[in-house]
DNA sequence: TGCGTTCTGTTCGTTGGCGTACATACGGCG
DNA sequence: CGCCGTATGTACGCCAACGAACAGAACGCA
């Protein structure tokens, strides 16, 4: 893995206006962003928001016994640390890195100073928010009809998405953690995918060696999130 | 169920200073929201939003099979149709009325206009979204984990904090739809909490007889989304 | 009063995922 | 090379919820 060259690796970044961008430039901080690392605790006071570059980001949401489920999923097409803007300053939940890379970071009042002029950043912001929230949505479905096997295929896509490789480092356990199931369930679940030929995968490295049949296996939650946040970010402004 | 006397009824409404508020009133519209009326179907063009006042509104996320199942509910603490001022203008899923009433609307062009100008009422709407998407993420977990007597618990007491009443008009079959379960599912969990006297049901009436004790059974998930919304929204502006 | 519809209650076999427990296998490190 | 920790595989019983099918019960209307 290599440092990203540029802010602009990130979609979001990306399609500011020049004259944006170049405001907002000398505020955005390369950070490397590890492993397990969780960039906001439930109910803390967030100082800065997120714009992974090659790093991907779970949404968790933490239960009383410690247990948790995944809420949603943020790489390069986003930001992490949307109560910031939408003024609640603290969520409920813990956002934490799932995949080791890279991202800029941008201090809280900057970032609503330049919110709050309500240009086209703000408009941006509030587009991605609401692709998160179709996120979320088939999410809740997901979780209540689908197979873990089926679950497993759209988390492995989501992923795969959000990075530009066909490998994810991420243990069968790790896994098993987001998607809020048993380890084993796992296990079985990629058993299939891997007896079927459409993945690979050896002590935390997973590699995806078809993609289609992956896509024909998916539910349709993976592709209603997908076609709709193409829908809400490809627009200008 | 008398018509509501004043957009005041609504909690948005209400907290909007009285500038934004006088500008506002002569757009709203009352209107009646009858049972099962969909406000919006999925993917389509939404022509105002609503601001219910003494009625119930339940967004579901549809599955190309057909089955359902809730996302979130709204009430007079909210508006339905958060996708207008978030730039998406359609959303995926339906606004199904889940509890007939009153409520008022707002032409989609006035609410953006006004939602444009950075004002109360737009920090009052994103705040709002923000207690939505919390609710939304506490539905998906919820979902993953928690029994159905749990949930309708949760449903019961959700929907509960917006009505006046100790009595809702809700068929067991209907309940089952929106949480996504079998109706006999519900019958069952519904058995339990009459026989344990919390609440009286018979043909789609029913009576919350003990709420203590409902709120004694029901999980975390209920006070998660209590608290966080009572957070976000009784701050001023 | 009787009839039909709608709502609710019950049953039975099936199953996906859970919890537990333990077995293997790989890979790094001394 | 051999050891140990982590990752993965497998097996067992259990239970909540499912799907289907049907029985009763309450209400509404003629």
């Amino acid at each position: 893995m290599h440092a990203p060259h540029t802010p602009k690796q990130n979609h979001l970044l990306a399609a500011l206006p020049a004259a944006d961008y170049e405001r907002l430039l000398p505020h955005l901080e390369q950070t490397p962003l590890e492993l397990g690392w969780a960039l906001y605790e439930s109910g803390g006071e967030q100082g800065h928001v997120y714009f992974p570059t090659t790093s991907i980001v779970s949404l968790l949401c933490i239960m009383q016994d410690g247990s948790s489920a995944e809420i949603a999923v943020v790489g390069n097409e986003g930001l992490v640390g949307i109560a910031l803007f939408m003024g609640g300053e603290s969520t409920t939940g813990r956002a934490v890195v799932q995949s080791a890379g890279y991202g800029y970071r941008l201090r809280a009042s900057v970032l609503k100073t330049e919110f709050g002029q309500g240009g086209a950043l703000q408009h941006l912001l509030l587009r991605y928010t609401q692709a998160l929230i179709t996120q979320m949505a088939q999410t809740a479905v997901c979780n209540r009809r689908h197979s873990v096997e089926q679950q497993l295929c759209r988390w492995l896509l989501l992923s795969l998405d959000r990075l530009s490789s066909i490998e994810l480092t991420m243990t069968q356990e790790l896994i098993a953690n987001m998607l809020g199931v048993r380890r084993e369930g796992v296990t079985e679940a990629a058993g299939h995918l891997q007896a079927a030929g459409l993945i690979h995968y050896s002590r935390g490295k997973i590699t995806v060696l078809d993609r289609p049949k992956l896509e024909a296996r998916v539910c349709e939650c993976y592709a209603v999130v997908k076609r709709e946040s193409d829908r809400l970010l490809s627009r200008e402004t």
